[in-house]
DNA sequence: TGCTTAAGTTAATGATATTAGCTTATGATG
DNA sequence: CATCATAAGCTAATATCATTAACTTAAGCA
Protein backbone atom coordinates (compact mmCIF):
# COMPACT_ATOMS: atom_id res chain seq x y z
CA UNK A 1 0.00 0.00 0.00
CA UNK A 2 1.51 2.88 1.03
CA UNK A 3 -0.09 4.71 -1.63
CA UNK A 4 -1.25 7.33 0.59
CA UNK A 5 1.33 9.68 -0.64
CA UNK A 6 2.87 8.04 -3.21
CA UNK A 7 3.98 10.65 -6.09
CA UNK A 8 4.82 8.36 -9.52
CA UNK A 9 1.66 6.29 -9.56
CA UNK A 10 -0.05 8.25 -7.37
CA UNK A 11 -0.40 11.65 -10.17
CA UNK A 12 0.87 14.43 -8.71
CA UNK A 13 -0.57 16.19 -5.87
CA UNK A 14 2.98 15.51 -3.79
CA UNK A 15 5.12 16.77 -6.62
CA UNK A 16 3.07 19.89 -6.55
CA UNK A 17 2.97 19.97 -2.96
CA UNK A 18 6.74 19.32 -1.72
CA UNK A 19 8.10 21.83 0.24
CA UNK A 20 10.74 24.09 -1.12
CA UNK A 21 14.21 21.85 -0.25
CA UNK A 22 15.87 23.90 2.33
CA UNK A 23 18.45 21.57 3.92
CA UNK A 24 16.53 19.68 6.49
CA UNK A 25 19.73 19.17 8.97
CA UNK A 26 21.75 22.36 9.15
CA UNK A 27 24.84 21.25 6.72
CA UNK A 28 26.88 18.50 7.76
CA UNK A 29 30.26 20.04 6.67
CA UNK A 30 33.24 17.74 5.98
CA UNK A 31 33.14 16.03 10.24
CA UNK A 32 35.91 13.79 11.75
CA UNK A 33 35.05 10.60 12.08
CA UNK A 34 33.91 10.27 15.48
CA UNK A 35 32.56 13.47 15.45
CA UNK A 36 30.09 12.40 12.92
CA UNK A 37 29.23 9.37 14.93
CA UNK A 38 28.34 11.44 17.69
CA UNK A 39 26.42 13.28 15.58
CA UNK A 40 24.25 10.37 13.57
CA UNK A 41 23.79 8.93 17.12
CA UNK A 42 21.65 12.22 18.76
CA UNK A 43 20.15 12.96 15.34
CA UNK A 44 18.70 8.87 16.28
CA UNK A 45 18.19 9.88 19.90
CA UNK A 46 16.51 12.79 19.18
CA UNK A 47 14.05 11.19 16.62
CA UNK A 48 13.62 8.00 19.09
CA UNK A 49 12.27 10.19 21.63
CA UNK A 50 10.02 12.41 18.88
CA UNK A 51 8.58 9.59 18.07
CA UNK A 52 7.68 8.41 21.82
CA UNK A 53 6.35 11.76 22.14
CA UNK A 54 4.06 11.25 19.29
CA UNK A 55 3.07 8.03 20.42
CA UNK A 56 1.91 9.63 23.54
CA UNK A 57 0.73 12.66 22.68
CA UNK A 58 -0.37 11.77 19.24
CA UNK A 59 1.25 12.98 16.37
CA UNK A 60 0.37 16.54 16.58
CA UNK A 61 1.47 16.73 19.86
CA UNK A 62 4.95 16.90 19.01
CA UNK A 63 7.23 19.12 20.38
CA UNK A 64 10.91 20.11 20.25
CA UNK A 65 10.36 21.34 23.63
CA UNK A 66 9.78 18.34 25.09
CA UNK A 67 11.93 16.40 23.26
CA UNK A 68 14.91 18.67 24.68
CA UNK A 69 13.64 17.92 28.23
CA UNK A 70 13.79 14.80 27.67
CA UNK A 71 16.88 14.59 26.11
CA UNK A 72 18.58 16.82 28.96
CA UNK A 73 19.16 19.83 26.84
CA UNK A 74 17.77 23.30 26.20
CA UNK A 75 15.22 23.64 23.27
CA UNK A 76 17.31 25.86 20.78
CA UNK A 77 19.82 22.81 20.88
CA UNK A 78 17.51 20.56 19.20
CA UNK A 79 18.16 23.46 15.84
CA UNK A 80 21.83 21.88 15.92
CA UNK A 81 20.09 19.20 14.14
CA UNK A 82 17.22 19.92 13.03
CA UNK A 83 16.29 23.26 11.08
CA UNK A 84 13.08 23.07 11.96
CA UNK A 85 10.13 20.67 13.53
CA UNK A 86 9.13 19.79 10.30
CA UNK A 87 12.66 18.38 8.81
CA UNK A 88 12.12 16.05 12.22
CA UNK A 89 8.51 14.85 10.69
CA UNK A 90 10.11 14.45 7.39
CA UNK A 91 13.14 12.08 8.91
CA UNK A 92 10.64 10.41 10.40
CA UNK A 93 9.11 10.04 7.52
CA UNK A 94 11.76 8.94 5.53
CA UNK A 95 12.14 6.71 8.54
CA UNK A 96 8.76 5.39 8.61
CA UNK A 97 8.81 4.54 5.11
CA UNK A 98 12.39 2.88 4.99
CA UNK A 99 11.21 0.75 7.45
CA UNK A 100 7.90 -0.04 6.39
CA UNK A 101 8.96 -1.14 2.79
CA UNK A 102 11.24 -3.53 4.57
CA UNK A 103 8.77 -5.23 6.62
CA UNK A 104 6.82 -5.27 3.69
CA UNK A 105 9.34 -7.29 1.54
CA UNK A 106 10.54 -9.51 4.46
CA UNK A 107 6.88 -10.39 4.94
CA UNK A 108 6.60 -11.37 1.08
CA UNK A 109 9.16 -13.34 1.35
CA UNK A 110 7.41 -15.62 4.11
CA UNK A 111 4.37 -16.10 1.49
CA UNK A 112 4.33 -18.14 -1.28
CA UNK A 113 4.00 -16.45 -4.66
CA UNK A 114 1.67 -14.11 -6.20
CA UNK A 115 -1.11 -13.17 -4.07
CA UNK A 116 -0.31 -15.11 -1.31
CA UNK A 117 3.04 -13.52 -0.95
CA UNK A 118 1.10 -10.42 -1.85
CA UNK A 119 -1.50 -11.20 1.48
CA UNK A 120 1.47 -12.00 3.93
CA UNK A 121 3.31 -8.95 3.28
CA UNK A 122 0.49 -6.91 3.39
CA UNK A 123 -0.61 -8.31 6.82
CA UNK A 124 3.29 -7.65 7.78
CA UNK A 125 2.87 -4.67 6.54
CA UNK A 126 -0.56 -3.90 8.86
CA UNK A 127 0.84 -5.47 12.00
CA UNK A 128 3.73 -2.79 11.87
CA UNK A 129 1.71 -0.35 11.30
CA UNK A 130 -0.47 -0.85 14.12
CA UNK A 131 2.87 -1.32 16.17
CA UNK A 132 4.37 1.60 15.04
CA UNK A 133 0.40 3.65 15.20
CA UNK A 134 2.40 7.15 15.36
CA UNK A 135 4.35 6.80 11.99
CA UNK A 136 1.52 5.06 10.30
CA UNK A 137 -0.92 8.44 10.53
CA UNK A 138 2.23 10.72 9.72
CA UNK A 139 2.64 8.21 6.36
CA UNK A 140 -1.09 7.45 6.13
CA UNK A 141 -3.29 10.91 6.67
CA UNK A 142 -2.38 14.37 6.59
CA UNK A 143 -2.61 14.69 9.93
CA UNK A 144 0.23 18.23 9.99
CA UNK A 145 -0.50 21.09 8.82
CA UNK A 146 1.75 22.49 6.24
CA UNK A 147 3.79 19.29 6.12
CA UNK A 148 4.67 17.56 3.03
CA UNK A 149 7.49 15.09 3.20
CA UNK A 150 10.69 16.04 0.88
CA UNK A 151 11.23 14.06 -2.36
CA UNK A 152 14.09 12.01 -1.00
CA UNK A 153 11.69 10.77 2.52
CA UNK A 154 8.97 9.77 -0.21
CA UNK A 155 11.36 7.89 -2.54
CA UNK A 156 10.53 4.41 -1.19
CA UNK A 157 6.67 4.28 -1.37
CA UNK A 158 7.28 3.85 -5.66
CA UNK A 159 9.49 1.09 -5.20
CA UNK A 160 6.28 -0.18 -2.86
CA UNK A 161 3.92 -0.01 -5.32
CA UNK A 162 6.43 -1.48 -8.10
CA UNK A 163 6.75 -4.37 -5.47
CA UNK A 164 3.29 -5.21 -5.53
CA UNK A 165 2.40 -4.71 -9.13
CA UNK A 166 4.89 -7.51 -9.50
CA UNK A 167 3.02 -9.40 -6.88
CA UNK A 168 -0.19 -8.82 -9.04
CA UNK A 169 1.54 -9.89 -12.43
CA UNK A 170 3.10 -12.83 -10.46
CA UNK A 171 -0.71 -13.96 -9.43
CA UNK A 172 -1.71 -13.11 -13.15
CA UNK A 173 0.72 -15.70 -14.46
CA UNK A 174 0.05 -18.17 -11.89
CA UNK A 175 -3.56 -18.12 -12.71
CA UNK A 176 -4.74 -16.85 -9.43
CA UNK A 177 -6.13 -13.87 -11.10
CA UNK A 178 -7.19 -12.29 -14.26
CA UNK A 179 -4.73 -10.22 -16.06
CA UNK A 180 -6.47 -7.14 -15.77
CA UNK A 181 -5.35 -7.59 -12.21
CA UNK A 182 -1.67 -6.71 -13.35
CA UNK A 183 -2.48 -3.20 -13.66
CA UNK A 184 -2.19 -0.04 -11.61
CA UNK A 185 -6.03 0.27 -11.07
CA UNK A 186 -5.44 -3.78 -9.16
CA UNK A 187 -2.79 -2.23 -6.76
CA UNK A 188 -4.86 1.10 -6.42
CA UNK A 189 -7.88 -1.24 -5.32
CA UNK A 190 -5.57 -3.38 -2.97
CA UNK A 191 -4.50 -0.35 -1.28
CA UNK A 192 -8.00 0.52 -0.89
CA UNK A 193 -8.93 -2.80 1.18
CA UNK A 194 -5.58 -2.54 3.59
CA UNK A 195 -5.86 1.25 4.15
CA UNK A 196 -9.75 0.83 4.82
CA UNK A 197 -9.35 -1.72 7.37
CA UNK A 198 -5.98 -0.27 9.14
CA UNK A 199 -7.55 3.33 9.49
CA UNK A 200 -11.19 1.75 10.93
CA UNK A 201 -8.73 -0.01 13.29
CA UNK A 202 -6.29 3.18 14.08
CA UNK A 203 -9.33 5.27 14.71
CA UNK A 204 -11.55 2.79 16.33
CA UNK A 205 -9.35 0.45 18.24
CA UNK A 206 -6.10 2.11 19.41
CA UNK A 207 -5.82 -0.80 21.78
CA UNK A 208 -5.25 -3.51 19.88
CA UNK A 209 -3.30 -5.56 17.13
CA UNK A 210 -3.15 -6.60 13.45
CA UNK A 211 -5.74 -9.34 13.86
CA UNK A 212 -7.82 -8.41 16.78
CA UNK A 213 -10.75 -6.52 16.76
CA UNK A 214 -13.68 -5.97 13.93
CA UNK A 215 -11.91 -4.86 10.93
CA UNK A 216 -8.02 -6.45 10.41
CA UNK A 217 -9.62 -9.63 10.44
CA UNK A 218 -11.96 -9.29 7.71
CA UNK A 219 -8.58 -7.76 5.35
CA UNK A 220 -7.43 -11.83 4.29
CA UNK A 221 -10.87 -12.87 3.44
CA UNK A 222 -11.40 -9.23 1.40
CA UNK A 223 -7.81 -10.33 -0.47
CA UNK A 224 -9.65 -13.63 -0.95
CA UNK A 225 -12.21 -12.49 -3.15
CA UNK A 226 -9.88 -10.48 -5.53
CA UNK A 227 -10.46 -13.85 -8.00
CA UNK A 228 -13.98 -12.43 -7.75
CA UNK A 229 -12.95 -8.91 -9.24
CA UNK A 230 -10.46 -9.85 -11.63
CA UNK A 231 -11.90 -13.86 -12.33
CA UNK A 232 -9.07 -15.69 -14.02
CA UNK A 233 -9.18 -17.62 -17.06
CA UNK B 1 -19.98 4.35 7.07
CA UNK B 2 -18.99 6.58 9.95
CA UNK B 3 -17.61 3.34 11.96
CA UNK B 4 -14.84 6.05 12.82
CA UNK B 5 -16.28 6.94 16.20
CA UNK B 6 -19.01 4.68 16.45
CA UNK B 7 -19.80 3.75 20.38
CA UNK B 8 -22.85 1.01 20.69
CA UNK B 9 -21.53 -1.37 17.18
CA UNK B 10 -17.98 -0.11 17.77
CA UNK B 11 -17.69 -2.08 21.39
CA UNK B 12 -15.61 0.00 23.92
CA UNK B 13 -13.02 2.52 22.65
CA UNK B 14 -14.99 5.66 22.89
CA UNK B 15 -17.10 4.75 25.53
CA UNK B 16 -13.81 4.79 27.63
CA UNK B 17 -12.18 7.53 25.90
CA UNK B 18 -15.00 9.90 26.68
CA UNK B 19 -13.41 13.34 28.07
CA UNK B 20 -15.45 14.32 31.56
CA UNK B 21 -17.62 16.43 30.27
CA UNK B 22 -17.24 20.10 31.75
CA UNK B 23 -19.69 21.93 30.07
CA UNK B 24 -19.12 22.70 26.56
CA UNK B 25 -20.58 26.42 26.46
CA UNK B 26 -19.96 27.92 29.67
CA UNK B 27 -23.76 27.62 30.54
CA UNK B 28 -26.60 28.79 28.72
CA UNK B 29 -28.72 30.29 31.34
CA UNK B 30 -32.33 31.29 31.13
CA UNK B 31 -31.90 33.87 28.21
CA UNK B 32 -34.13 36.35 26.49
CA UNK B 33 -35.16 34.94 23.44
CA UNK B 34 -34.13 37.58 21.52
CA UNK B 35 -30.73 37.48 23.26
CA UNK B 36 -30.89 33.68 23.08
CA UNK B 37 -31.23 34.36 18.81
CA UNK B 38 -28.31 36.34 19.13
CA UNK B 39 -25.73 34.20 21.08
CA UNK B 40 -27.32 31.38 18.77
CA UNK B 41 -26.30 33.40 16.02
CA UNK B 42 -22.38 34.16 17.25
CA UNK B 43 -22.25 30.19 17.97
CA UNK B 44 -22.77 29.98 14.57
CA UNK B 45 -20.50 32.13 13.32
CA UNK B 46 -18.03 31.11 15.37
CA UNK B 47 -17.81 27.52 13.98
CA UNK B 48 -18.46 28.56 10.30
CA UNK B 49 -15.02 30.79 10.61
CA UNK B 50 -13.91 27.72 12.86
CA UNK B 51 -14.22 25.81 9.47
CA UNK B 52 -12.88 27.58 7.12
CA UNK B 53 -9.77 28.08 8.99
CA UNK B 54 -9.26 24.37 9.47
CA UNK B 55 -10.17 23.48 5.69
CA UNK B 56 -7.21 26.03 4.96
CA UNK B 57 -4.71 25.55 7.54
CA UNK B 58 -5.91 21.47 8.29
CA UNK B 59 -7.84 20.35 11.02
CA UNK B 60 -4.72 21.03 13.77
CA UNK B 61 -4.57 24.65 12.00
CA UNK B 62 -7.26 25.54 13.98
CA UNK B 63 -6.54 28.79 16.14
CA UNK B 64 -9.31 30.88 18.05
CA UNK B 65 -6.52 33.74 17.84
CA UNK B 66 -7.21 33.53 14.02
CA UNK B 67 -11.12 32.93 14.26
CA UNK B 68 -11.14 36.21 17.14
CA UNK B 69 -9.41 38.08 14.09
CA UNK B 70 -11.76 37.21 11.33
CA UNK B 71 -14.84 37.59 13.51
CA UNK B 72 -13.35 41.04 14.67
CA UNK B 73 -13.27 40.56 18.30
CA UNK B 74 -10.51 39.41 20.95
CA UNK B 75 -9.40 36.43 21.10
CA UNK B 76 -10.40 35.96 25.05
CA UNK B 77 -14.00 36.64 23.79
CA UNK B 78 -14.81 33.66 22.10
CA UNK B 79 -14.41 32.01 25.56
CA UNK B 80 -18.02 33.50 26.48
CA UNK B 81 -19.38 31.14 24.19
CA UNK B 82 -17.18 27.97 24.01
CA UNK B 83 -15.22 26.52 27.11
CA UNK B 84 -12.47 25.78 25.07
CA UNK B 85 -10.72 24.73 21.72
CA UNK B 86 -11.90 21.24 22.36
CA UNK B 87 -15.52 22.81 22.61
CA UNK B 88 -15.25 24.10 19.31
CA UNK B 89 -13.68 20.72 17.88
CA UNK B 90 -16.69 19.10 19.72
CA UNK B 91 -19.67 21.55 18.42
CA UNK B 92 -17.89 20.57 14.61
CA UNK B 93 -17.70 16.97 15.40
CA UNK B 94 -21.76 17.22 16.18
CA UNK B 95 -22.29 18.80 13.49
CA UNK B 96 -20.16 17.01 11.14
CA UNK B 97 -22.29 13.66 12.48
CA UNK B 98 -25.94 15.16 12.46
CA UNK B 99 -25.30 16.71 8.40
CA UNK B 100 -23.65 13.52 7.32
CA UNK B 101 -26.22 11.38 8.56
CA UNK B 102 -29.05 13.77 7.19
CA UNK B 103 -26.88 13.15 3.79
CA UNK B 104 -26.77 9.60 3.85
CA UNK B 105 -30.27 9.85 4.60
CA UNK B 106 -31.41 11.35 1.64
CA UNK B 107 -28.89 9.57 -0.75
CA UNK B 108 -30.45 6.32 0.30
CA UNK B 109 -33.59 7.62 -0.79
CA UNK B 110 -32.51 8.42 -4.10
CA UNK B 111 -32.19 4.71 -4.61
CA UNK B 112 -33.76 1.74 -5.18
CA UNK B 113 -33.79 -0.52 -2.57
CA UNK B 114 -31.40 -3.09 -0.40
CA UNK B 115 -28.12 -2.81 -1.91
CA UNK B 116 -28.29 -0.13 -4.29
CA UNK B 117 -29.96 2.25 -1.72
CA UNK B 118 -26.79 1.42 0.25
CA UNK B 119 -24.44 2.10 -2.58
CA UNK B 120 -26.26 5.05 -3.87
CA UNK B 121 -26.24 6.69 -0.01
CA UNK B 122 -22.60 5.72 0.64
CA UNK B 123 -22.10 7.59 -2.68
CA UNK B 124 -23.72 10.70 -1.49
CA UNK B 125 -22.36 10.31 1.63
CA UNK B 126 -19.23 10.17 -0.14
CA UNK B 127 -19.42 13.23 -2.30
CA UNK B 128 -20.12 15.42 0.72
CA UNK B 129 -16.95 14.25 2.47
CA UNK B 130 -14.75 14.94 0.07
CA UNK B 131 -16.56 18.53 -0.31
CA UNK B 132 -16.19 19.20 3.69
CA UNK B 133 -13.17 17.57 4.35
CA UNK B 134 -12.28 18.98 7.42
CA UNK B 135 -14.94 17.77 9.08
CA UNK B 136 -14.37 14.21 7.27
CA UNK B 137 -11.02 14.34 9.16
CA UNK B 138 -12.21 14.85 12.09
CA UNK B 139 -15.01 12.21 12.10
CA UNK B 140 -12.83 9.91 10.50
CA UNK B 141 -9.12 10.18 11.84
CA UNK B 142 -7.78 11.52 15.02
CA UNK B 143 -6.01 14.27 13.98
CA UNK B 144 -6.23 16.58 17.41
CA UNK B 145 -4.21 15.15 20.22
CA UNK B 146 -6.50 14.90 23.40
CA UNK B 147 -9.62 15.30 21.43
CA UNK B 148 -12.26 13.00 22.04
CA UNK B 149 -16.13 13.76 21.14
CA UNK B 150 -18.73 13.93 23.73
CA UNK B 151 -21.17 11.56 23.77
CA UNK B 152 -23.90 13.82 23.06
CA UNK B 153 -21.57 14.36 19.71
CA UNK B 154 -21.16 10.87 18.61
CA UNK B 155 -24.79 9.63 18.93
CA UNK B 156 -25.55 10.20 15.54
CA UNK B 157 -23.32 7.84 14.76
CA UNK B 158 -25.37 4.48 16.37
CA UNK B 159 -28.25 5.46 13.89
CA UNK B 160 -25.82 5.76 11.05
CA UNK B 161 -25.01 1.73 11.63
CA UNK B 162 -28.66 0.77 12.37
CA UNK B 163 -29.43 2.85 8.72
CA UNK B 164 -26.68 0.48 7.10
CA UNK B 165 -27.80 -2.63 9.10
CA UNK B 166 -31.16 -1.77 7.72
CA UNK B 167 -29.96 -1.26 4.21
CA UNK B 168 -28.21 -4.93 4.43
CA UNK B 169 -31.66 -6.63 5.78
CA UNK B 170 -33.40 -5.25 3.06
CA UNK B 171 -30.67 -6.78 0.39
CA UNK B 172 -30.68 -10.18 2.38
CA UNK B 173 -34.49 -9.90 1.93
CA UNK B 174 -34.49 -9.04 -1.57
CA UNK B 175 -31.91 -11.59 -2.34
CA UNK B 176 -28.96 -9.89 -3.25
CA UNK B 177 -27.10 -11.28 -0.68
CA UNK B 178 -27.32 -13.71 1.63
CA UNK B 179 -28.28 -13.94 5.20
CA UNK B 180 -24.94 -13.77 5.94
CA UNK B 181 -25.13 -10.37 5.18
CA UNK B 182 -27.39 -9.16 7.42
CA UNK B 183 -24.95 -8.78 10.24
CA UNK B 184 -22.61 -6.22 12.49
CA UNK B 185 -19.68 -7.95 10.46
CA UNK B 186 -20.92 -7.16 6.94
CA UNK B 187 -21.45 -3.34 8.18
CA UNK B 188 -18.01 -3.19 9.33
CA UNK B 189 -17.01 -4.93 5.95
CA UNK B 190 -18.22 -1.93 3.84
CA UNK B 191 -16.87 0.77 6.18
CA UNK B 192 -13.77 -0.36 5.37
CA UNK B 193 -14.33 -0.53 1.14
CA UNK B 194 -15.84 3.20 2.03
CA UNK B 195 -13.32 4.58 4.59
CA UNK B 196 -10.28 2.80 2.20
CA UNK B 197 -11.80 4.63 -0.73
CA UNK B 198 -12.05 8.04 1.20
CA UNK B 199 -8.82 7.89 3.15
CA UNK B 200 -6.79 7.03 0.13
CA UNK B 201 -8.74 9.96 -1.39
CA UNK B 202 -8.18 12.85 1.19
CA UNK B 203 -4.90 11.78 1.63
CA UNK B 204 -3.73 11.74 -1.59
CA UNK B 205 -6.03 13.50 -4.17
CA UNK B 206 -7.18 16.87 -1.77
CA UNK B 207 -8.20 18.56 -5.25
CA UNK B 208 -10.59 15.52 -6.98
CA UNK B 209 -14.03 14.85 -5.98
CA UNK B 210 -16.06 12.14 -5.65
CA UNK B 211 -16.17 10.13 -8.61
CA UNK B 212 -12.69 11.49 -10.40
CA UNK B 213 -9.41 10.04 -9.65
CA UNK B 214 -7.97 6.57 -8.86
CA UNK B 215 -9.78 5.27 -5.40
CA UNK B 216 -13.50 6.42 -5.33
CA UNK B 217 -14.42 4.98 -8.94
CA UNK B 218 -13.37 1.88 -7.69
CA UNK B 219 -16.03 2.29 -5.03
CA UNK B 220 -19.04 1.27 -6.97
CA UNK B 221 -17.57 -1.54 -8.03
CA UNK B 222 -16.44 -3.11 -4.64
CA UNK B 223 -20.27 -3.09 -3.58
CA UNK B 224 -21.23 -5.10 -6.42
CA UNK B 225 -18.69 -7.39 -5.32
CA UNK B 226 -20.32 -8.05 -2.00
CA UNK B 227 -23.15 -10.76 -3.41
CA UNK B 228 -19.55 -12.84 -4.15
CA UNK B 229 -18.78 -12.40 -0.67
CA UNK B 230 -22.29 -12.78 0.85
CA UNK B 231 -23.34 -14.89 -2.05
CA UNK B 232 -27.08 -15.28 -1.78
CA UNK B 233 -29.16 -18.47 -2.04
C1' DT C 1 49.88 22.13 21.92
C1' DG C 2 46.89 25.04 19.84
C1' DC C 3 42.99 26.26 17.18
C1' DT C 4 38.75 25.40 14.56
C1' DT C 5 34.23 24.72 15.24
C1' DA C 6 30.55 21.51 16.90
C1' DA C 7 27.50 21.76 20.35
C1' DG C 8 25.93 23.61 23.92
C1' DT C 9 24.18 27.93 26.43
C1' DT C 10 21.09 32.31 27.63
C1' DA C 11 18.14 35.97 26.04
C1' DA C 12 14.68 37.58 23.20
C1' DT C 13 10.58 37.57 19.76
C1' DG C 14 6.19 36.57 18.46
C1' DA C 15 2.89 32.96 18.27
C1' DT C 16 -0.57 30.35 21.03
C1' DA C 17 -4.51 28.92 24.79
C1' DT C 18 -6.40 30.32 28.75
C1' DT C 19 -7.71 32.92 33.22
C1' DA C 20 -8.83 36.99 35.91
C1' DG C 21 -10.94 41.05 36.43
C1' DC C 22 -12.90 45.21 34.63
C1' DT C 23 -16.38 47.83 31.59
C1' DT C 24 -20.31 48.55 28.80
C1' DA C 25 -24.60 48.42 26.81
C1' DT C 26 -28.44 45.38 25.93
C1' DG C 27 -32.83 44.26 27.09
C1' DA C 28 -36.04 42.14 30.57
C1' DT C 29 -38.70 43.82 34.41
C1' DG C 30 -40.63 47.00 37.84
C1' DC D 1 -40.02 54.95 31.25
C1' DA D 2 -36.36 54.00 34.57
C1' DT D 3 -33.67 50.51 36.71
C1' DC D 4 -30.69 46.99 37.05
C1' DA D 5 -28.81 42.35 36.11
C1' DT D 6 -25.78 40.48 33.23
C1' DA D 7 -24.25 39.12 28.45
C1' DA D 8 -20.59 40.22 25.96
C1' DG D 9 -17.10 42.68 25.18
C1' DC D 10 -12.42 44.47 26.79
C1' DT D 11 -7.24 44.65 28.73
C1' DA D 12 -3.67 42.50 31.29
C1' DA D 13 -1.26 38.61 32.58
C1' DT D 14 0.52 33.58 32.63
C1' DA D 15 2.40 29.71 30.64
C1' DT D 16 3.39 27.22 26.65
C1' DC D 17 5.22 26.91 22.05
C1' DA D 18 8.91 27.50 17.75
C1' DT D 19 12.51 29.97 16.36
C1' DT D 20 16.59 33.33 15.98
C1' DA D 21 20.69 35.70 17.62
C1' DA D 22 24.69 35.90 19.97
C1' DC D 23 27.61 34.04 23.20
C1' DT D 24 30.65 30.22 25.59
C1' DT D 25 32.86 25.92 25.97
C1' DA D 26 35.15 22.00 25.05
C1' DA D 27 36.08 18.23 21.84
C1' DG D 28 39.19 16.53 18.74
C1' DC D 29 41.88 17.19 14.48
C1' DA D 30 46.45 19.45 12.79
Amino acid sequence: MILAYDVKHMTCYYSEMFNEQEELTPAGPPLGDRRARRRQETITEILDIALDVMTEEGVNGLSLAEVARRLGVQPPSIYKYFASIMAVYDALFLRGQVEHLEVLRAGMATGGAGLEALTKGLEASGRWLLENRALAQLLFWRPVPNFAPSPEAFAPSQEMVRIQREALAGAVAAGQLGPAADSDEAVFLVSILITGALTQAMANEPELSWGEGRFTPLFPRLMGHLADIYPPG
